[in-house]
DNA sequence: CATGAATGAGGATTCATTCAT
DNA sequence: CATGAATGAATCCTCATTCAT
């Protein structure tokens, strides 16, 4: 009477256990034993299922990832607009709400400082980022002609919008008491509303309604 | 034949040294044989200088601290307007200048993460921050007064350059390719400038002249 | 419903992966995970089928030692003078045949060393020395008498005959590519053969004659 | 006032220990906590001195490998003759002198099994066995011409040889007890003798006094 | 002050062995 | 019998810190 596998439901039960103990600890900190107490396994269980710390880390980082565009896309199935669609976004990345995984921040930021000193983190994290930067400047884009406003830098728009997410990532880590709770996503829309107000106008006469049925899901 | 003492100077070789290797392979990589080897000096002598690895990471936050000081001062002393102020800050924090060390941000990021686990680091960067969100928010203040604009919701706004700084600095580790070189200063001004911009003017009747006088120097 | 005992197999099946195992990776680098992914068995069932690693070593020196004995029986059935029989026994042991297991010479090696610190496998060795160096001074023996020479320093003939086998498996092991390919049965059977026509003549006048009656099988 | 380095005699001590450990239990038993207790040190000195424990091997062999050139060249500076000197390297290698380390050889023989698995020990191990071989093959063929006999099959002869001296060393390890004490290098001088003299003669009238002007140290 | 050796606690990893299924 | 998960002791190695010189 053969066994049944379980390591899929282990695998993620150790993830988990990485991704609190790293939001506490950082990886450095995030010891086999600790990862393995906040699991409730044996310290040697941890290396039959994974070959190596290091490859918790990795499949911690695509899982958050992963997570990630999961809650943006949940959020952006119920968007129309080009706006909704981007709100969803901020949304998913900076409002707190049900499917919020309070150490994923935390976590998240340990890993982008993993990401310095690990190839393989680097890697996914920047394939993130990449991905992260392309999302974003499609729904920028798409925003901007809905406002019949000119299409300009929008790299460094959809640049500035992670760079803005990532370091509330850093701040909500490190300065909660510091800062207005819940801050983020709504200045993030705002500030992205008057920036694309104060773009220059597409020399079109009627951009709106011209503009309107070029909207699609993304 | 007393020696003259040296120990200031050892100091700072030694915070110089941690910051560099910081910058590459976090604190926890930071180890003592590393400072060591990147300051030229024996591992025995750093600990006649400090009297742990903790020690010399809060003298190098608290550097660190000063020196962003130090380059807004030295801006801000040739800034006349409360916009050119404002400037002088982002330009500090977010250009690239003869001043800046490049290794500095690299560190600063890990000191973030590290704030996380140290409470001695988080003391004296919970400190930073808040200071940080002052001046900030005392620029904002003086702008949307030079602007004849309603001053709200200053905390967010000051939190929010925050974010966008500290991430930057997270891209800037961990992504720099992927994002548009030196966008982040330009962008900030930008933001700010239109979120400004799109705030409800002041009753007043003659809003720059009348302010002007409060201006003054932070 | 009573299945048909499969131990006696599962048994060899192990013992041969661990032969395969050995003798690339030595005793201490067999581990059972590797034992089992070689035998194609789970980890679980090579310790149903046999107490403990050290036990299946156990076996597999035994099952070497038998292995080596039907060589040369083999061959030895069909000579028909000592030195037929002595250059069988030679050929079963350093020359190639269809009846080589290619591992059987590395893994022995492996255990020579094993051995030194495994009192189990230590008697086992030295009985099966013991045997072979008896085996060898009778064959040697016979060889001298039916050259009609005296019979002098058999043991330490013996012994050396059997460094050189054991030798000839080191260089085999380690030194294949640095050594003439299959010099080790030619250069034996030659050694042997002049070392005898060096040894004193008997005064017997008829050895040959006088002597082959004698001859036995082993 | 500096401190003196005694890394070179603390290595010397380290390997020396890892000799003794070695002949007794292995590589793989030659824990550094057995290393430490053997040589005195505290485990983790082992790894100040040494970067990992493969290196300590490798600096074994390599102590080993010189150590045996230097036993032969010290006994070969007293020979005269061809016959001589390959008589110095029997002995140095094969009887026991004043100069003998007593784990050597057992230490020589795991050395050869790990060889197997460790591709910088097979390096140094072949590459000494390499050194042999050319040198036993030289010794031989002045032997030879000495003996006035044609020179043929020199690198099976050295090969041979070679076989023998780490076959009677594996014996020495395992089987003392079962081979005559001190059998190996009078056996071996024998054999050589004998093989020789069991060689084709050359064609020349003259040969020994045409041959030895020939000789010349080594 | 300076040097570099020394210590030992702690962490990752391996692996024989056990055990539930 | 068979499977594969689980355990925990053992091992290598790292590194902050101490200390003799």
């Amino acid at each position: 009477m053969p066994r049944k596998p379980n390591t899929a439901q282990r695998r993620s039960q150790i993830v988990d256990a990485l991704r609190q103990v790293m939001a506490v600890s950082g990886y450095a900190g995030a010891t086999i034993q600790a990862i393995a107490a906040k699991s409730g396994l044996a310290p040697g269980l941890i290396h039959y299922h994974f070959h190596d710390k290091h490859e918790i880390l990795v499949e911690l980082v695509e899982t958050l990832v992963a997570y990630a565009r999961l809650r943006y896309e949940r959020r952006a199935a119920e968007a129309t607009t080009a706006a909704e669609r981007l709100r969803a976004y901020i949304d998913a990345r900076l409002a707190f709400g049900d499917d919020a995984q309070p150490d994923a921040v935390a976590a998240w930021v340990m890993i982008g400082v993993e990401a310095v000193r690990d190839a393989d983190v680097r890697a996914i994290y920047q394939r993130a980022v990449a991905s992260e930067l392309a999302l974003v400047r499609g729904l920028l884009k798409a925003c901007l002609r809905a406002a019949g406003k000119r299409v300009r830098a929008l790299d460094a728009l959809a640049a500035g919008l992670l760079a803005y997410t990532e370091g509330a990532f850093v701040l909500a880590s490190n300065a909660r008491a510091l800062v207005p709770r819940g801050f983020a996503a709504t200045l993030a829309a705002e500030w992205i509303e008057r920036y694309i107000a104060g773009e220059t106008d597409l020399p079109r006469s009627k951009p709106r309604s011209a503009r309107r049925p070029r909207e699609r899901r993304a």
